[in-house]
DNA sequence: GAGTGGTCTAGACCACAGC
DNA sequence: CTGTGGTCTAGACCACTCA
Protein backbone atom coordinates (compact mmCIF):
# COMPACT_ATOMS: atom_id res chain seq x y z
CA UNK A 1 0.00 0.00 0.00
CA UNK A 2 2.51 2.45 1.01
CA UNK A 3 6.07 2.21 -0.07
CA UNK A 4 8.17 0.67 2.72
CA UNK A 5 10.59 2.62 4.07
CA UNK A 6 9.11 5.53 2.47
CA UNK A 7 8.97 8.70 5.31
CA UNK A 8 5.87 10.34 5.04
CA UNK A 9 8.01 12.85 3.32
CA UNK A 10 11.21 14.98 4.25
CA UNK A 11 13.07 12.17 5.15
CA UNK A 12 12.59 12.90 8.81
CA UNK A 13 11.35 11.34 11.61
CA UNK A 14 11.79 7.78 12.18
CA UNK A 15 8.23 5.49 11.77
CA UNK A 16 8.48 4.12 15.22
CA UNK A 17 9.13 7.81 17.07
CA UNK A 18 5.93 8.76 14.91
CA UNK A 19 3.78 6.31 17.36
CA UNK A 20 6.12 6.56 19.90
CA UNK A 21 4.73 10.52 19.97
CA UNK A 22 1.16 9.83 19.40
CA UNK A 23 1.02 7.70 22.37
CA UNK A 24 3.50 10.14 24.56
CA UNK A 25 0.45 12.26 23.09
CA UNK A 26 -2.48 10.65 24.31
CA UNK A 27 -0.98 10.14 27.92
CA UNK A 28 0.13 14.02 28.20
CA UNK A 29 -3.26 15.17 27.41
CA UNK A 30 -4.40 13.27 29.65
CA UNK A 31 -6.59 11.01 27.37
CA UNK A 32 -4.79 8.05 29.16
CA UNK A 33 -4.28 8.26 32.62
CA UNK A 34 -1.83 5.99 34.80
CA UNK A 35 -3.31 2.46 35.04
CA UNK A 36 -5.37 2.70 31.57
CA UNK A 37 -4.88 0.05 28.77
CA UNK A 38 -3.80 1.66 25.34
CA UNK A 39 -4.37 0.15 22.15
CA UNK A 40 -2.61 -3.41 21.28
CA UNK A 41 -0.10 -3.37 18.92
CA UNK A 42 -2.00 -4.49 16.30
CA UNK A 43 -4.12 -2.14 16.39
CA UNK A 44 -1.74 0.63 16.83
CA UNK A 45 -0.38 -0.45 13.52
CA UNK A 46 -3.43 -0.66 11.88
CA UNK A 47 -4.21 2.77 12.94
CA UNK A 48 -1.25 4.88 11.77
CA UNK A 49 -0.64 2.51 8.82
CA UNK A 50 2.71 1.02 10.08
CA UNK A 51 4.10 -2.58 10.59
CA UNK A 52 3.53 -4.59 14.03
CA UNK A 53 7.27 -4.64 14.42
CA UNK A 54 7.33 -0.94 13.87
CA UNK A 55 4.87 -0.41 16.31
CA UNK A 56 6.36 -2.96 18.89
CA UNK A 57 9.51 -1.27 18.57
CA UNK A 58 8.08 2.01 20.03
CA UNK A 59 6.16 0.70 22.69
CA UNK A 60 9.52 -1.32 23.86
CA UNK A 61 10.73 2.01 23.62
CA UNK A 62 8.29 3.63 25.94
CA UNK A 63 8.39 0.49 28.75
CA UNK A 64 12.05 1.41 28.65
CA UNK A 65 10.93 5.05 29.17
CA UNK A 66 9.09 3.30 31.95
CA UNK A 67 5.57 5.30 30.71
CA UNK A 68 4.53 1.80 29.79
CA UNK A 69 4.75 -1.68 31.53
CA UNK A 70 3.21 -4.61 29.38
CA UNK A 71 1.32 -7.85 30.86
CA UNK A 72 1.53 -10.61 28.93
CA UNK A 73 -2.08 -11.42 27.74
CA UNK A 74 -3.82 -8.58 28.84
CA UNK A 75 -2.30 -6.01 27.27
CA UNK A 76 -0.04 -2.60 27.63
CA UNK A 77 -0.38 0.09 30.60
CA UNK A 78 0.35 3.36 31.27
CA UNK A 79 2.54 3.05 34.01
CA UNK A 80 1.62 4.48 37.77
CA UNK A 81 3.98 6.60 39.34
CA UNK A 82 6.31 4.46 41.27
CA UNK A 83 7.71 6.25 44.78
CA UNK A 84 10.10 3.76 45.16
CA UNK A 85 12.38 5.33 43.17
CA UNK A 86 12.41 8.00 45.47
CA UNK A 87 15.53 9.57 46.69
CA UNK A 88 14.82 9.31 50.00
CA UNK A 89 14.77 5.50 50.30
CA UNK A 90 15.58 4.29 53.60
CA UNK A 91 18.42 1.86 54.23
CA UNK A 92 18.65 0.76 57.52
CA UNK A 93 22.27 2.29 57.72
CA UNK A 94 22.99 1.17 61.73
CA UNK A 95 21.43 -1.67 61.84
CA UNK A 96 23.47 -4.91 61.75
CA UNK A 97 22.06 -6.95 59.10
CA UNK A 98 21.47 -4.63 55.70
CA UNK A 99 17.92 -4.85 55.21
CA UNK A 100 15.56 -2.06 54.69
CA UNK A 101 13.41 -1.88 57.54
CA UNK A 102 9.74 -0.93 57.16
CA UNK A 103 9.42 2.72 57.69
CA UNK A 104 5.83 3.81 59.45
CA UNK A 105 4.43 7.32 59.06
CA UNK A 106 2.38 8.81 61.01
CA UNK A 107 0.25 12.03 60.70
CA UNK A 108 1.21 14.40 63.31
CA UNK A 109 -0.94 17.85 62.16
CA UNK A 110 -2.90 18.95 59.29
CA UNK A 111 -4.92 22.28 58.97
CA UNK A 112 -6.01 24.73 56.23
CA UNK A 113 -4.07 27.84 56.22
CA UNK A 114 -3.16 30.67 53.76
CA UNK A 115 -0.14 29.92 51.63
CA UNK A 116 2.82 31.70 51.42
CA UNK A 117 3.12 34.13 47.64
CA UNK A 118 6.23 31.51 46.64
CA UNK A 119 3.96 28.20 47.40
CA UNK A 120 0.50 29.62 45.78
CA UNK A 121 2.79 30.51 42.80
CA UNK A 122 4.12 27.33 42.31
CA UNK A 123 1.28 25.65 42.84
CA UNK A 124 -1.20 27.93 40.41
CA UNK A 125 -3.38 29.45 42.81
CA UNK A 126 -4.23 32.90 43.85
CA UNK A 127 -1.44 34.05 45.72
CA UNK A 128 -3.00 33.74 49.39
CA UNK A 129 -5.08 30.90 48.68
CA UNK A 130 -6.22 28.36 51.10
CA UNK A 131 -3.74 25.51 51.00
CA UNK A 132 -4.11 21.74 52.91
CA UNK A 133 -0.79 21.53 55.32
CA UNK A 134 0.23 18.14 56.25
CA UNK A 135 2.85 16.96 58.56
CA UNK A 136 3.85 13.69 58.78
CA UNK A 137 6.32 12.03 60.71
CA UNK A 138 8.33 8.50 59.82
CA UNK A 139 9.34 6.07 62.40
CA UNK A 140 11.29 3.19 62.64
CA UNK A 141 11.45 0.91 65.53
CA UNK A 142 9.55 3.17 67.39
CA UNK A 143 12.27 6.15 67.21
CA UNK A 144 11.45 8.93 64.65
CA UNK A 145 14.16 9.01 61.78
CA UNK A 146 11.90 11.57 59.31
CA UNK A 147 9.85 14.35 59.08
CA UNK A 148 7.87 15.58 55.81
CA UNK A 149 5.84 19.07 55.46
CA UNK A 150 3.32 18.63 53.19
CA UNK A 151 1.43 21.63 51.45
CA UNK A 152 -1.48 20.66 48.74
CA UNK A 153 -3.86 22.25 46.57
CA UNK A 154 -6.86 22.57 49.33
CA UNK A 155 -9.71 22.54 46.20
CA UNK A 156 -7.92 19.32 44.62
CA UNK A 157 -8.44 17.57 47.98
CA UNK A 158 -11.64 18.79 49.60
CA UNK A 159 -12.46 17.29 52.86
CA UNK A 160 -8.79 16.13 53.14
CA UNK A 161 -8.71 18.60 56.42
CA UNK A 162 -10.45 16.51 58.42
CA UNK A 163 -8.96 14.14 61.24
CA UNK A 164 -11.10 11.17 60.64
CA UNK A 165 -9.90 10.84 57.01
CA UNK A 166 -6.72 8.46 57.75
CA UNK A 167 -3.73 9.03 55.61
CA UNK A 168 -1.58 6.01 54.67
CA UNK A 169 1.42 5.70 54.85
CA UNK A 170 1.70 5.90 50.60
CA UNK A 171 -0.07 8.95 50.22
CA UNK A 172 -0.53 8.81 46.83
CA UNK A 173 -3.13 5.73 46.84
CA UNK A 174 -5.24 8.10 49.23
CA UNK A 175 -5.35 10.38 46.40
CA UNK A 176 -5.77 8.40 43.40
CA UNK A 177 -8.22 6.01 44.83
CA UNK A 178 -10.23 8.74 46.56
CA UNK A 179 -9.76 11.42 44.46
CA UNK A 180 -9.50 10.27 41.04
CA UNK A 181 -6.36 12.73 40.56
CA UNK A 182 -3.54 11.39 38.19
CA UNK A 183 -0.29 11.88 40.13
CA UNK A 184 1.54 11.75 36.88
CA UNK A 185 5.46 12.62 37.73
CA UNK A 186 7.08 14.22 40.32
CA UNK A 187 10.56 16.04 41.14
CA UNK A 188 12.90 15.72 43.53
CA UNK A 189 16.27 17.84 44.91
CA UNK A 190 18.59 16.28 47.44
CA UNK A 191 20.74 18.08 49.64
CA UNK A 192 22.10 18.72 52.96
CA UNK A 193 21.09 21.06 55.90
CA UNK A 194 20.87 21.46 59.58
CA UNK A 195 17.68 20.56 61.37
CA UNK A 196 15.92 23.46 62.23
CA UNK A 197 14.74 23.77 66.01
CA UNK A 198 10.77 22.06 65.09
CA UNK A 199 12.47 19.38 63.52
CA UNK A 200 15.32 18.55 65.97
CA UNK A 201 12.68 18.55 68.53
CA UNK A 202 10.75 15.96 66.30
CA UNK A 203 13.90 13.63 65.57
CA UNK A 204 15.63 14.21 68.87
CA UNK A 205 18.84 15.43 67.93
CA UNK A 206 20.65 18.84 68.53
CA UNK A 207 18.96 21.84 66.32
CA UNK A 208 21.83 22.39 63.68
CA UNK A 209 22.93 18.91 63.19
CA UNK A 210 23.15 17.44 59.66
CA UNK A 211 20.35 16.16 58.43
CA UNK A 212 19.20 15.13 54.38
CA UNK A 213 16.63 17.47 53.02
CA UNK A 214 14.73 16.55 50.17
CA UNK A 215 12.44 18.60 48.21
CA UNK A 216 9.54 16.92 45.95
CA UNK A 217 6.90 18.84 43.99
CA UNK A 218 4.29 16.50 42.30
CA UNK A 219 2.92 16.74 39.02
CA UNK A 220 -0.41 15.65 37.58
CA UNK A 221 -2.00 15.97 33.97
CA UNK A 222 -0.97 19.11 32.43
CA UNK A 223 1.96 19.42 34.12
CA UNK A 224 0.21 21.52 37.37
CA UNK A 225 1.95 21.02 40.50
CA UNK A 226 -0.94 19.60 43.00
CA UNK A 227 1.85 19.41 46.07
CA UNK A 228 5.29 20.72 47.23
CA UNK A 229 6.82 18.71 50.18
CA UNK A 230 9.89 19.12 51.87
CA UNK A 231 11.19 15.55 54.28
CA UNK A 232 14.50 15.62 56.36
CA UNK A 233 15.52 12.84 57.99
CA UNK A 234 18.61 12.02 60.14
CA UNK A 235 21.66 11.53 58.63
CA UNK A 236 22.65 8.97 60.45
CA UNK A 237 19.59 6.71 59.08
CA UNK A 238 19.47 7.89 55.23
CA UNK A 239 21.81 7.33 52.32
CA UNK A 240 20.95 6.88 48.91
CA UNK A 241 23.38 4.21 46.81
CA UNK A 242 23.73 4.12 42.76
CA UNK A 243 26.28 2.65 40.57
CA UNK A 244 28.33 4.01 38.07
CA UNK A 245 29.10 2.72 34.82
CA UNK B 1 19.90 -26.22 10.71
CA UNK B 2 18.22 -25.85 13.58
CA UNK B 3 14.48 -24.88 14.60
CA UNK B 4 13.54 -21.77 14.46
CA UNK B 5 11.87 -21.04 17.79
CA UNK B 6 13.98 -24.29 19.45
CA UNK B 7 14.95 -23.14 23.07
CA UNK B 8 18.31 -24.91 23.59
CA UNK B 9 16.37 -27.58 25.41
CA UNK B 10 14.48 -27.23 28.56
CA UNK B 11 12.32 -24.34 27.51
CA UNK B 12 14.71 -22.10 29.76
CA UNK B 13 16.64 -18.75 28.51
CA UNK B 14 15.52 -16.33 25.50
CA UNK B 15 18.42 -16.59 22.69
CA UNK B 16 18.63 -12.98 23.27
CA UNK B 17 19.97 -13.28 26.58
CA UNK B 18 22.11 -15.81 25.58
CA UNK B 19 23.83 -13.46 23.39
CA UNK B 20 23.67 -10.74 25.90
CA UNK B 21 25.45 -12.72 28.27
CA UNK B 22 28.17 -13.85 26.15
CA UNK B 23 29.15 -10.03 25.41
CA UNK B 24 28.65 -9.64 29.26
CA UNK B 25 31.09 -12.22 29.99
CA UNK B 26 33.59 -10.94 27.43
CA UNK B 27 33.59 -7.93 29.42
CA UNK B 28 33.39 -8.78 33.21
CA UNK B 29 36.41 -11.18 32.33
CA UNK B 30 38.41 -7.91 30.91
CA UNK B 31 38.40 -9.79 27.83
CA UNK B 32 36.91 -6.81 26.03
CA UNK B 33 37.90 -3.33 27.75
CA UNK B 34 36.20 0.09 27.56
CA UNK B 35 36.47 1.32 24.55
CA UNK B 36 36.93 -1.97 22.22
CA UNK B 37 35.17 -2.93 19.31
CA UNK B 38 32.70 -5.65 19.72
CA UNK B 39 31.94 -8.12 16.85
CA UNK B 40 29.34 -6.60 14.47
CA UNK B 41 25.72 -8.35 14.60
CA UNK B 42 26.34 -10.22 11.71
CA UNK B 43 29.53 -12.13 12.99
CA UNK B 44 28.21 -12.45 16.31
CA UNK B 45 24.68 -13.65 14.66
CA UNK B 46 26.43 -16.27 12.88
CA UNK B 47 29.34 -17.31 16.13
CA UNK B 48 26.28 -17.76 18.46
CA UNK B 49 23.41 -19.43 15.69
CA UNK B 50 21.19 -16.80 15.72
CA UNK B 51 19.64 -14.76 13.55
CA UNK B 52 20.86 -10.98 13.05
CA UNK B 53 17.66 -9.74 14.32
CA UNK B 54 18.48 -11.16 17.52
CA UNK B 55 21.62 -10.54 18.18
CA UNK B 56 21.05 -6.85 17.58
CA UNK B 57 18.06 -7.30 20.02
CA UNK B 58 21.02 -8.58 22.25
CA UNK B 59 22.81 -5.56 21.86
CA UNK B 60 20.18 -2.99 21.72
CA UNK B 61 19.66 -4.31 25.60
CA UNK B 62 23.41 -3.74 26.37
CA UNK B 63 22.96 -0.29 24.69
CA UNK B 64 20.33 0.67 26.69
CA UNK B 65 22.04 -0.63 30.01
CA UNK B 66 24.69 1.91 28.92
CA UNK B 67 27.30 -0.56 28.74
CA UNK B 68 27.79 -0.31 25.47
CA UNK B 69 27.53 2.21 22.70
CA UNK B 70 27.04 2.23 18.49
CA UNK B 71 28.62 4.05 16.19
CA UNK B 72 26.78 4.09 12.84
CA UNK B 73 29.51 2.87 10.69
CA UNK B 74 32.16 2.16 12.28
CA UNK B 75 30.46 -0.66 14.88
CA UNK B 76 29.85 -1.23 18.92
CA UNK B 77 31.99 -0.57 21.78
CA UNK B 78 32.07 -0.88 25.23
CA UNK B 79 31.01 1.89 27.00
CA UNK B 80 33.74 4.08 29.08
CA UNK B 81 32.71 4.91 32.26
CA UNK B 82 30.80 8.80 32.89
CA UNK B 83 31.53 10.22 36.01
CA UNK B 84 28.88 12.84 34.64
CA UNK B 85 26.47 10.22 36.35
CA UNK B 86 27.83 10.88 39.88
CA UNK B 87 25.40 11.73 42.40
CA UNK B 88 28.15 14.56 43.02
CA UNK B 89 27.00 16.64 40.38
CA UNK B 90 27.46 20.32 41.10
CA UNK B 91 24.79 22.36 40.61
CA UNK B 92 25.36 26.02 41.08
CA UNK B 93 22.75 26.86 44.06
CA UNK B 94 23.47 30.02 45.14
CA UNK B 95 24.59 31.37 41.66
CA UNK B 96 21.95 33.80 40.23
CA UNK B 97 21.92 31.86 36.87
CA UNK B 98 20.93 28.21 36.72
CA UNK B 99 24.02 26.87 34.45
CA UNK B 100 26.31 24.53 35.83
CA UNK B 101 29.56 26.43 37.06
CA UNK B 102 32.88 24.49 36.05
CA UNK B 103 34.75 22.74 39.10
CA UNK B 104 38.20 23.00 39.45
CA UNK B 105 40.61 20.49 41.28
CA UNK B 106 44.06 21.03 43.12
CA UNK B 107 45.57 18.28 44.83
CA UNK B 108 46.94 19.25 48.13
CA UNK B 109 48.36 16.58 48.93
CA UNK B 110 49.83 13.18 48.40
CA UNK B 111 51.93 10.77 49.92
CA UNK B 112 52.14 7.02 50.92
CA UNK B 113 51.23 5.89 54.07
CA UNK B 114 50.44 2.36 55.70
CA UNK B 115 46.60 1.51 55.13
CA UNK B 116 44.23 1.22 57.71
CA UNK B 117 43.20 -2.43 58.41
CA UNK B 118 39.69 -1.79 56.70
CA UNK B 119 40.83 -0.08 53.86
CA UNK B 120 43.38 -2.81 53.00
CA UNK B 121 40.62 -5.10 53.01
CA UNK B 122 38.36 -3.72 50.74
CA UNK B 123 41.35 -3.35 48.50
CA UNK B 124 42.27 -6.51 48.62
CA UNK B 125 45.78 -6.02 49.91
CA UNK B 126 47.33 -7.46 53.32
CA UNK B 127 46.31 -5.48 55.50
CA UNK B 128 49.12 -2.92 56.52
CA UNK B 129 50.07 -2.28 52.72
CA UNK B 130 51.25 0.81 52.35
CA UNK B 131 48.31 2.97 49.95
CA UNK B 132 48.26 6.32 47.89
CA UNK B 133 46.58 9.16 49.76
CA UNK B 134 45.73 11.93 47.35
CA UNK B 135 43.62 14.68 48.97
CA UNK B 136 42.16 17.13 46.51
CA UNK B 137 40.13 20.32 46.61
CA UNK B 138 37.50 21.62 44.29
CA UNK B 139 36.51 25.27 43.53
CA UNK B 140 34.38 27.58 41.92
CA UNK B 141 35.00 30.95 41.24
CA UNK B 142 38.05 30.80 43.64
CA UNK B 143 35.81 29.61 46.93
CA UNK B 144 36.53 25.95 48.10
CA UNK B 145 33.36 23.99 47.66
CA UNK B 146 34.65 20.40 47.96
CA UNK B 147 37.45 18.17 49.46
CA UNK B 148 38.20 14.62 48.23
CA UNK B 149 39.97 12.31 50.19
CA UNK B 150 41.21 9.64 48.08
CA UNK B 151 43.31 6.04 48.89
CA UNK B 152 44.80 3.63 46.13
CA UNK B 153 46.41 0.66 45.50
CA UNK B 154 49.89 1.90 45.52
CA UNK B 155 50.75 -0.86 43.24
CA UNK B 156 48.68 -0.10 40.88
CA UNK B 157 49.56 3.04 40.01
CA UNK B 158 53.65 3.31 40.94
CA UNK B 159 54.89 6.79 40.58
CA UNK B 160 51.76 8.56 41.34
CA UNK B 161 53.09 10.04 44.57
CA UNK B 162 55.78 12.00 43.05
CA UNK B 163 54.70 15.73 42.96
CA UNK B 164 56.11 15.97 39.57
CA UNK B 165 52.68 14.21 37.81
CA UNK B 166 50.26 15.81 37.44
CA UNK B 167 46.86 14.88 38.11
CA UNK B 168 44.33 16.37 35.64
CA UNK B 169 40.75 17.33 36.87
CA UNK B 170 39.31 14.17 35.62
CA UNK B 171 41.78 11.76 37.52
CA UNK B 172 40.48 8.57 35.83
CA UNK B 173 41.58 9.83 32.52
CA UNK B 174 45.07 9.70 34.17
CA UNK B 175 44.47 6.22 35.46
CA UNK B 176 43.02 4.81 32.11
CA UNK B 177 45.84 6.52 30.09
CA UNK B 178 48.51 6.59 31.78
CA UNK B 179 48.19 3.52 33.86
CA UNK B 180 45.97 1.64 31.26
CA UNK B 181 44.06 0.16 33.77
CA UNK B 182 40.58 0.02 32.89
CA UNK B 183 38.06 1.72 35.09
CA UNK B 184 35.12 -0.41 34.53
CA UNK B 185 32.39 1.03 37.35
CA UNK B 186 32.09 2.60 40.61
CA UNK B 187 29.42 2.57 43.69
CA UNK B 188 28.68 5.62 45.64
CA UNK B 189 26.73 6.13 48.44
CA UNK B 190 25.50 10.09 49.36
CA UNK B 191 24.75 10.71 52.45
CA UNK B 192 24.91 13.99 54.77
CA UNK B 193 26.92 14.81 57.97
CA UNK B 194 28.66 17.14 60.18
CA UNK B 195 31.85 18.64 59.13
CA UNK B 196 35.15 17.52 60.78
CA UNK B 197 37.41 20.07 61.72
CA UNK B 198 39.95 19.66 58.89
CA UNK B 199 37.11 19.25 56.18
CA UNK B 200 35.88 22.87 57.92
CA UNK B 201 38.78 23.93 57.82
CA UNK B 202 39.44 24.23 54.09
CA UNK B 203 35.70 24.86 53.47
CA UNK B 204 35.73 27.67 55.49
CA UNK B 205 32.86 26.63 57.43
CA UNK B 206 31.95 25.61 61.11
CA UNK B 207 32.91 22.11 62.46
CA UNK B 208 29.39 20.13 62.63
CA UNK B 209 28.32 22.26 60.31
CA UNK B 210 26.44 20.41 57.57
CA UNK B 211 28.15 18.70 54.68
CA UNK B 212 27.14 16.10 51.82
CA UNK B 213 29.03 13.19 52.27
CA UNK B 214 29.77 10.84 49.11
CA UNK B 215 31.63 7.36 49.11
CA UNK B 216 32.71 5.98 46.50
CA UNK B 217 34.40 2.56 45.73
CA UNK B 218 35.92 2.09 42.19
CA UNK B 219 36.07 -1.26 40.19
CA UNK B 220 38.73 -2.44 37.72
CA UNK B 221 38.27 -5.41 35.97
CA UNK B 222 37.56 -8.75 37.70
CA UNK B 223 35.29 -6.72 40.83
CA UNK B 224 38.67 -5.48 42.33
CA UNK B 225 38.19 -2.25 43.92
CA UNK B 226 41.01 0.16 43.16
CA UNK B 227 39.97 3.06 44.86
CA UNK B 228 38.29 3.90 47.95
CA UNK B 229 37.20 7.46 48.07
CA UNK B 230 35.39 10.11 50.27
CA UNK B 231 33.40 13.51 49.28
CA UNK B 232 32.78 16.20 51.28
CA UNK B 233 30.71 19.20 49.82
CA UNK B 234 29.28 22.22 51.12
CA UNK B 235 25.35 21.68 51.39
CA UNK B 236 24.96 25.04 50.28
CA UNK B 237 26.43 24.19 46.73
CA UNK B 238 25.53 20.69 46.25
CA UNK B 239 22.62 19.11 45.51
CA UNK B 240 20.77 16.41 43.58
CA UNK B 241 17.64 15.85 41.15
CA UNK B 242 15.96 13.42 39.37
CA UNK B 243 12.72 12.89 37.94
CA UNK B 244 10.14 10.08 39.47
CA UNK B 245 7.60 8.79 37.03
C1' DG C 1 -10.87 -20.21 21.34
C1' DA C 2 -9.70 -15.47 20.54
C1' DG C 3 -6.67 -11.91 21.67
C1' DT C 4 -2.65 -10.24 23.88
C1' DG C 5 2.26 -9.66 24.31
C1' DG C 6 7.09 -12.46 23.87
C1' DT C 7 10.41 -14.52 20.93
C1' DC C 8 12.59 -15.37 16.57
C1' DT C 9 13.49 -15.44 11.77
C1' DA C 10 14.78 -13.65 7.08
C1' DG C 11 14.89 -10.61 4.40
C1' DA C 12 14.64 -5.38 2.39
C1' DC C 13 16.62 -0.64 1.85
C1' DC C 14 18.96 3.46 3.92
C1' DA C 15 22.80 6.31 6.08
C1' DC C 16 27.23 6.60 7.52
C1' DA C 17 32.44 5.57 7.94
C1' DG C 18 36.70 4.45 5.98
C1' DC C 19 39.57 2.65 2.41
C1' DC D 1 33.42 -0.05 -2.66
C1' DT D 2 32.52 -2.82 1.53
C1' DG D 3 31.01 -3.21 6.11
C1' DT D 4 28.73 -1.15 9.84
C1' DG D 5 24.57 0.01 12.36
C1' DG D 6 19.43 2.07 11.68
C1' DT D 7 14.86 1.39 10.02
C1' DC D 8 11.08 -1.38 8.46
C1' DT D 9 8.45 -5.19 6.92
C1' DA D 10 5.92 -9.75 7.12
C1' DG D 11 5.49 -13.46 8.76
C1' DA D 12 6.15 -17.75 12.25
C1' DC D 13 5.23 -20.03 16.77
C1' DC D 14 4.89 -19.75 21.86
C1' DA D 15 2.86 -18.41 26.55
C1' DC D 16 -0.40 -16.22 28.98
C1' DT D 17 -5.28 -14.37 30.20
C1' DC D 18 -9.99 -14.45 30.06
C1' DA D 19 -14.48 -15.53 28.62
Amino acid sequence: MNRPTAPGRASSKPLYQVVEDHIRGLIDSGELVPGDLIPSEPQLARQLNVSPGTAKKAIDNLVWEQRLYRHQGKGTYVSKIDFNNSLFRFTTYGDAAGQPTRLHKETTARRIEPGTPALCSKLGTAADAALLYVERVGYVDEQAVMVEYSHWRADVVPGLEREDVHIPDLFYALIVDKYGIPVVRAEETLTAGGADPQTAAILGIRPGEPVLVLNRETYTSNNRIIEIRVSKGRADRFSYKTEIR
